[in-house]
DNA sequence: CCACTTAAGCAACGCTGTTGCCAAAGTGCA
DNA sequence: TGCACTTTGGCAACAGCGTTGCTTAAGTGG
C-alpha cells in the first residue's frame, strides 16, 4: 500500500484508450504464435467482449494483430484466435561490455532476427566508441529489411549511470566517460530514440519479459558476476532502479565487518569475497559467499527467484547454481518456510543483456512503462 | 521499466473517474488546511480547468470538499481555495504489539481525533485478544460520535503474517497464533473492512503519508530497533511487501559471516550484533553495526532516506542518529557520491504504527491502492 | 468609469466502453 | 437433411468521461 502504483497524473480518454491497447497487445504478446481469441482477451482484461472487438479491429487496421486460424467448437460458433504480427514493429538492442559490443535487431515479441558483435575498448575515448556503435548499429539495420517501424535503440553498459538523465558517471576503470550524454548523444548520431540503462537492469528486464511467471508483479533478483558483481532487481513486476539508478548495487554489501578491504574502501564486501575465492580456485567457497549475500537479499525483499548471469557464473554453472541453491536451502529451512527461493542460470546467455536492452523499447508498447521514479 | 508500474487489467470510464477523482483528493489532502485553488490542481492533474470543476463539484456535493476562501489577486479574479472536509469520513487504526494495544481514530486527513491505549497479553490466545481489541474498537467509535462514515479498521502487528490472506504466521514467541485468520474473524465481530499488515510496514506507510515530499515516487526505510529489529520499505513510492508479506526481514541480515550464534540459527545477524551491543550498553557500537547494515540496503536499493524507530531507538535517539549516520556518510563519501543519505527519527512516536495502520484504509481513498503483488 | 485580466461555469462535442440486439457459424439430435 | 440450440462477434444506440468554445463573475489598474 502508498504509491498510487504509479500513476500521479489525471487520466483522460486517450490515455485510457492506450492503456488498455497497449493491455490487449501485452496479452498477444505473451500468448505467443498460439494466439488468443477475442473472449479469453475479454477475461482477461475485464473489459467488455465488445469493446475487445473494437480494440482489436483497430489493432488489426494497424496491422499490429491478426487473426490465426480458430479453436475447435464448444457446441457453438467456434473462436477466432489473433496473434500479434512480430514483424510490424522492430527496436535494436545495444550491449556495450567493457571488450565487447553486442547488437540484436529484435521484433515486436522480443525474438532476434540479426545480431553483431564486435570486439570493443571502453578506454578508447567516448567518441570513438559512439562513432563504432553507431556504425554497428546502421550495418545490422541495413543487412535485414524491415517492414514494420524501427522504435528506436536501447543502450545497456556497465554502472553507474542514470538512466533518466542518460548520462553516464565514473563508470569503473574508465573516468573519461564521467558525465557523458551517452543517450543523446548517440541519438543525435542515429536520428532515433534511444534509451539507456545499466546491463544488470537490462538483463532482469529482458527475463521478466520472457518469463510469464514473472510477469504477474512477481520479485526476482538477476545476480551478475563477472569481472564485478551486480544485481539486477524485479520488484512487484517492474525493475526497480531508484531515484538515481543507484539501485542494485549487490557488489559491495558488507558481509563480513572485519574482512579484508576492497577495493571500495569497506572490508568484507561480498564481490571482494567472492572473486578471491574465485581467484584461489575455490568455486564452491565463492558460491557460497554469493549465497550468504544473495540470502540476505531474498530475505529483505521477499525475492521469488534468483537468477545468476556473467562470465564467471558461465564458467561453473553448476556449481554456482547449487553453492547458492545450498545457502539458500539453509536459510529458508531455518526461517521456516515451506520452500526455499529457487535458483537458476539466467537464460539468455551472453546475448541476454542486448535483448533486455531492445526491451526497453518494445516495453513501453505493451504498457510496461518506464518509471523514471514512479511510472505510468 | 518492466512491470505495468501496477495496472494489470482494462480500465472503462468509471474506473477512469474514480481514479481522476482520488487524484484530486490526495492533492486536496496534501494541501492540508491551507487548501488549493481549482487552477492548481488542474496544472498539477494535467486535467483540464473544466474537468477539475466537474470533478470538485461532485466532491462538494458528496461533502468531501468545500470551499476556503479566496486567493489574493494576480489582477483578475481571484482564485477560490477548496479544502479536503477532515470529518467526511474515519478510519481506526489498531495496532497490537506484544504488550501494549493502541488504537486511534482518524479523520481524514489522517489527524487522530481520539485515542485508546491498553495493556496486552499476545499470548493470552486468539479469542481472548480479538475480543478485548474489539472491545477498545468498540469504546473509542462510541466515545467520539462522528457524521462522516466509517472506513474500517486497520491492524498492525509484529510479522510475520500474510496481509493479503489476513492470515497470522509463527509469530515470535506466540505459536498459538500460527494460522490465525485475524482479519476476518475481526471483520465479522465489528461488522466492518478491516485491513491488516506488518507493524513496520504500517509505521513505513504513516510516513509516507505525512511527508509529502516522500510521496513522489521516493524510497525510504523505516527501521524499527525494539525487542527485535525489522524494517518497513517504502519503495518508488508504495511500501514494498513481496508475495509472502515477507519484505523487511531487516533483523537476520548476515553482516558477519562467523559472528555469533543468533537464535534464527544463523550466525552474525545484525539483530544479535545490535542488541547484544544495546545488551552491554554499548549503544554507539549498537548505532555503527545498524548503520552497516543499514548501508547496505541504502545502496542496493537506492534509498533516499533512512528513518529510525522504535523503543531502543527512542531510549538514545540521538546516539542512533548520529551512529547510523556517521556509517552512511563514510560509505556514501567512498562511494563518491555527492551527499550522504540523510538519517533522522520516524515522526510519530510511539503512535506512528497505529496511525499508519488506519492509513491502511484511508489510503485507498486517495489512490494510494493496496497491491497485494502489484496494485493498480 | 472603463478597459483589461483572471476564474469558473454552461453547453455542445468527440470519444470511450457498455448495452441491446442480430447475423454468422458451428454442434447435436430427430 | 432439417431444425433447435449454442456460441461468437459485429452493428447501433447509449451513457458518461474529459475537452472545447463561449459566457458570466469578480477582481485590478489607469
Amino acid at each position: 500500500m502508498a504509491g498510487r502504483g504509479g500513476v500521479s497524473t489525471g487520466v483522460n480518454l486517450g490515455a485510457l484508450r492506450s492503456h488498455n491497447t497497449a493491455l490487449v497487445l501485452d496479452l498477444l504478446r505473451t500468448a505467443g504464435p498460439a494466439g488468443i481469441s477475442r473472449l479469453e482477451l475479454a477475461e482477461r482484461t475485464g473489459l467488455t467482449p465488445q469493446a475487445v472487438s473494437k480494440i482489436t479491429a483497430r489493432l488489426r487496421l494497424d496491422g499490429l494483430a491478426a487473426e490465426a486460424g480458430r479453436r475447435a467448437s464448444t457446441g457453438g460458433k467456434p473462436r477466432t484466435v489473433l496473434r500479434l504480427v512480430p514483424e510490424a514493429g522492430h527496436a535494436v538492442g545495444l550491449h556495450l561490455d567493457r571488450d565487447e559490443l553486442t547488437a540484436v535487431l529484435c521484433d515486436l515479441t522480443g525474438a532476434v532476427v540479426a545480431e553483431r558483435r564486435a570486439p570493443l575498448d571502453l578506454g578508447a575515448g567516448a567518441e570513438t566508441v559512439v562513432e563504432g556503435a553507431a556504425r554497428e548499429v546502421e550495418t545490422l539495420l541495413a543487412g535485414s529489411l524491415k517492414a514494420g517501424r524501427g522504435l528506436g535503440v536501447g543502450v545497456a553498459l556497465p554502472g553507474p549511470l542514470d538512466h533518466a538523465a542518460g548520462v553516464l558517471h565514473r563508470v569503473t576503470g574508465f573516468p573519461e566517460w564521467n558525465g557523458f550524454p551517452l543517450r543523446d548523444v548517440l541519438a543525435r548520431r542515429l536520428d532515433t530514440a534511444v534509451v539507456m540503462d545499466k546491463d544488470t537492469n537490462a538483463a532482469a528486464l529482458g527475463v521478466a519479459v520472457r518469463e510469464p511467471h514473472a510477469q504477474t508483479g512477481a520479485s526476482f533478483a538477476y545476480l551478475h558476476l563477472g569481472t564485478g558483481l551486480g544485481a539486477g532487481l524485479v520488484l512487484g513486476g517492474s525493475v526497480h532502479r531508484g531515484a538515481r539508478t543507484g539501485a542494485g548495487e549487490f557488489g559491495h554489501q558488507v558481509i563480513q565487518l572485519d574482512g579484508p578491504l576492497c577495493e571500495c574502501g569497506n572490508r568484507g564486501c561480498v564481490e571482494v569475497l567472492c572473486l578471491a575465492a574465485v581467484g584461489r580456485g575455490d568455486v564452491d567457497g565463492a558460491a557460497r559467499v554469493l549465497g550468504a549475500a544473495a540470502a540476505n537479499l531474498v530475505a529483505l525483499l521477499d525475492i521469488d527467484e534468483v537468477l545468476l548471469g556473467g562470465r564467471t557464473v558461465a564458467a561453473h554453472e553448476e556449481a554456482f547454481v547449487r553453492g547458492v541453491g545450498a545457502v539458500l536451502d539453509e536459510r529458508a529451512r531455518r526461517a521456516g518456510a515451506d520452500r526455499a527461493v529457487p535458483v537458476r542460470a539466467a537464460p539468455g546467455g551472453a546475448r541476454g543483456v542486448a535483448e533486455g536492452a531492445a526491451q526497453l523499447l518494445l516495453g513501453p508498447l505493451f504498457g510496461l512503462v518506464a518509471r523514471p521514479m514512479g511510472g505510468i
